[in-house]
DNA sequence: CGGATTATTGAGGGGATTCAAATGGTGTGG
DNA sequence: CCACACCATTTGAATCCCCTCAATAATCCG
């Protein structure tokens, strides 16, 4: 509908930038003009394969990547050859923001498709131009980042301080509360156990097993060998999980929140 | 010598902006004259002793907090009492950039002292202003966001896949370079082992034994009970120290670094 | 069908925790 | 100026959560 309404003649992948359309409204960018003005800068890439890299240390650095479809994950290797996943990423969600802003950063943290991707990009050239253009993409993309900053402290917050049972069920809650962000209603979460172990800091061993407790206590199901999650109360119940770091909408949400938490803030 | 070239008068709390005037040249914002600008909208605050909180619940919603002299941690407090540090804070760091952005977040996160500190402030409305009449200040405000959340990867790979005597001297070691680069050479890192302990995810008690390690090892000096460096290359050793993820120039710096990690990036 | 990845289960070890107590340093007030 | 309280630091002992190692299913993909 955006589309229709500046006139454009419907491009063959219409319907492909449908998420990131939702991303910067979730953002708070209220000019219908200027969205349009920057989807037409995305030009849509060839899909990625669950595995492999949109996004590590040879790529060209003068572009910035957009998932639109799949799941992906932002990682970096360490010298052992464990991995650290910093966070998930979305349709919508930006896979390089770093890489614009401060490129000198972050060079070996990479990012990877899970699931069969499909992705964006914007020329770093283009962004400049939107940016000193619409000075109101900015606070956009500035929000992004303070979302996924926010993000990060929640995460480092479960990492840091709670048991493996409540982490687990954590990113799980995390990942199905930003699945319904965008419209996508599986109890089916696309992530398997490395993946879960790779973010939690907890050995695959470990995940596996909380997995299985997680099941018994009611909150996966117990039919599938995937992430599937039975109860979404009874999982924000054992995760202690607030969504509200996520920032999002409560208009699609039926998720408990703690009353009391609410009062004494 | 900023202020003297748009020929104002010179305040009586001349030099207390200074550290924030340093910060902002730091995110790139080059224009001199929006940087005064928005220096003039700063007020700065009473004293905060250590201890006292800076910004926390309680606090009117609608100023940007800025530390202009001392030393501050943002963390919240756990179910169990227990408590997360997300990020120290130095002079000229934005305390709650995410209050302005993203009112809803972080509702339970708290800015406290450290030591003394002062402090200004920024009204909301007038940074609604400034940022619309200066849009590069969006930009340079984006990228102290961006800056955070690499910090807070660091943080996140240190506390999720290192052991415990690697994770205290990194947090050392960027205390280190970031007090560095504000021009503080001091060796002596003022912060407590209670707070190494609740920014690392460690125990006070096992803090200290890696303290005492990092003494034996050379790392720290042997002849205080403070955080005091001794040698700065053997700590970011033992530390597997990269401080790149800072985005700091290297002028003032004689940090080691390893030749192999720049040449296979 | 074979190779690779994921999921699952068992056993044993270790790093970090918790509990408990003593020491040293600092500041406040009598 | 000392006494006392308070906090940070230090040390010891016992425990436990989670890890590593190892091996076996189950599943996916070419």
């Amino acid at each position: 509908m955006g589309a229709a309404m500046v006139g454009m003649m419907k491009p063959p992948e219409a319907g492909a930038l449908d998420a990131l359309a939702l991303k910067f409204r979730s953002l708070e960018l209220d000019s219908e003009a200027d969205l349009q003005t920057v989807l037409r800068f995305v030009k849509i890439r060839e899909a990625v394969s669950p595995g492999e890299n949109i996004v590590d240390t040879r790529s060209p650095r003068r572009q910035l990547t957009v998932l639109l479809a799949g799941v992906a994950c932002l990682h970096k290797k360490l010298e052992d050859d464990s991995r650290q996943i910093y966070t998930f990423q979305y349709p919508g969600d930006f896979c390089d923001l770093h890489r614009y802003m401060l490129p000198e950063l972050d060079q070996k943290a990479t990012v990877t498709a899970l699931t069969a991707c499909s992705i964006g990009t914007i020329r770093h050239d283009d962004l400049d131009q939107l940016l000193s253009q619409h000075p109101k993409l900015g606070l956009a993309f500035w929000r992004a980042s303070m979302l996924e900053a926010s993000i990060l402290r929640e995460r480092l917050l479960n990492i840091s301080r709670r048991a493996a049972l409540p982490r687990v069920a954590s990113i799980i809650c995390e990942q199905l509360a930003r699945l319904e962000a965008i419209n996508i209603k599986s109890a089916v979460i696309p992530i398997t156990q490395v993946d879960l172990a790779d973010a939690g800091g907890l050995s695959v061993v470990h995940v596996n097993r909380i997995v299985q407790d997680l099941r018994k206590l009611g909150a996966l199901s117990k039919k599938t060998r995937t992430i599937e999650v039975a109860s979404k109360e009874r999982l924000a119940q054992l995760a202690n999980f607030d969504r509200r770091y996520l920032n999002m909408p409560d208009l699609l949400s039926d998720w408990k929140i703690d009353i009391e938490e609410l009062a004494d803030s």
